[in-house]
DNA sequence: CGTAATTTGTTCGTATGTATG
DNA sequence: TCATACATACGAACAAATTAC
């Protein structure tokens, strides 16, 4: 699922990947996705990695995140 | 009795250092073990530290942990 | 019964050092 | 030199379980 020689970076993979799982509507609208600590199991990956994933989903409009919480898929999937 | 500065993980130090004073009989069994915040103080580490050292106790079968109570020393160093 | 304190569990924020390409 | 990636470490906030009052 995740290619760890690939010319892709790993960070980039893993967003992709969740990015893809909010669409399927595997993560669902105000529910939380992963935890840094869930995506590092789960993808085998550095917390680092999933921060920076996490980063660009940020930057993506797609979830928020809070402190001590965890971060969240956003009720509107890119609007106004 | 740490060295913050060497090679060896602040984590695995302390865990050594716990061990030890199980095996010298100052921690006994079915008794429980300092605090995370007390080993915060008493070794001048971060909890996240101290929670890895006993993490580590986990895995060498040292401890035994209950949420709300604290960490306990193994009755049985080991047998079976 | 409710409240507070203690303790472990979980989560994100940040910084540093190392290694690789 | 820079980006990527991993490991370590400290800090802060939030949460749940237990115990004392």
């Amino acid at each position: 699922m995740i290619d760890h020689e690939g010319p892709t970076p790993l960070y980039v993979q893993v967003a992709d990947a969740i990015q893809a799982r909010i669409e399927a509507g595997e993560l669902l609208p105000d529910r939380p996705i992963p935890s840094e600590n869930q995506l590092v199991q789960e993808y085998g990956i550095a917390r680092g990695t999933a921060r920076k994933a996490i980063q660009l989903l940020r930057e993506r409009g797609l979830v928020v995140t809070v402190v001590g919480r965890g971060t969240f898929v956003v009720a509107e999937p890119r609007q106004g």
